[in-house]
DNA sequence: CTCCCGATAT
DNA sequence: ATATCAGGAG
């Protein structure tokens, strides 16, 4: 890909979601980390309606630790994965305790050894709540930059990720990857795309056959 | 690679 | 009925 096609998608992400921000409600860093651990493959507003009841309980690491792995379980069950989920909350809580004096850890390496955190959640963590420029590759981004042809489709999402920093200015990571979001949950979904109105078609395979197959 | 897993959209 | 959802661990 060149760097004017580059230039152009980065224009009409911009153009298209000028405010793209983080949407799993949080008003701290540990509860952003606890969101983004609850968000592995549950959808943001799952999230946040479970998160809502559970931040009212559960303030600090303490807290978590202070009920029975089951209860927790319970209380975040909606979401799914509950039981993994629930053991490693409870687990990072007491790596925070023990480790970091109860605060959340502000090194992406630090981050990654919490468990249930991995790459994707550090760099989530590091961008939303510490200001540190980072592209997170979930599975939005990694479809999205596939079918638009920034990377390619065999790539790994370590290898999305590089291709995106290599490729995007580092003052705008954090901007731009909220935008593949957007651009990836509202227009450029997983089933039933927008490509009747995408004004990124001609870029996407995907795209070109399914204009002609509407025709 | 598989497993974890309920809620929601299609 | 099936696919998908801000993934990570073993």
């Amino acid at each position: 890909m060149n760097k004017q096609t580059m230039n152009r998608i980065l224009d009409t992400l911009k153009d298209m979601f000028p405010d793209a921000h983080c949407e799993l409600n949080h008003s701290n860093p540990f509860e952003l980390t606890i969101a983004v651990l609850l968000s592995a493959q549950c959808t943001d507003k799952k999230v946040n309606q479970v998160t809502e009841e559970l931040f009212k309980k559960y303030k600090t690491p303490s807290d978590y630790l202070s009920v029975p792995l089951k209860e927790l379980e319970q209380d975040i069950k909606q979401i799914g994965l509950y039981r993994s989920k629930a053991k490693n909350i409870q687990k990072l809580c007491r790596t925070l305790l023990e480790e970091y004096g109860g605060e959340v850890p502000q090194s992406h390496d630090a981050l990654t050894k919490l468990a249930g955190v991995g790459r994707k959640t550090a760099n989530v963590v590091m961008s939303n709540a510490f200001g540190v420029p980072a592209i997170a590759v979930d599975t939005h981004v990694e479809r999205v930059s596939k079918r638009l042809g920034i990377c390619r489709w065999k790539d790994t999402v370590l290898e999305v990720e590089n291709n995106l920093m290599k490729k995007v200015p580092r003052e705008e990571w954090t901007e731009t990857h909220h935008r593949l979001i957007f651009f990836g949950r509202y227009h450029c979904k997983a089933q039933n795309p927008s490509c009747e109105i995408c004004p990124l078609s001609d870029l996407c395979r995907e795209g070109k056959k399914r204009m002609k197959s509407a025709k």
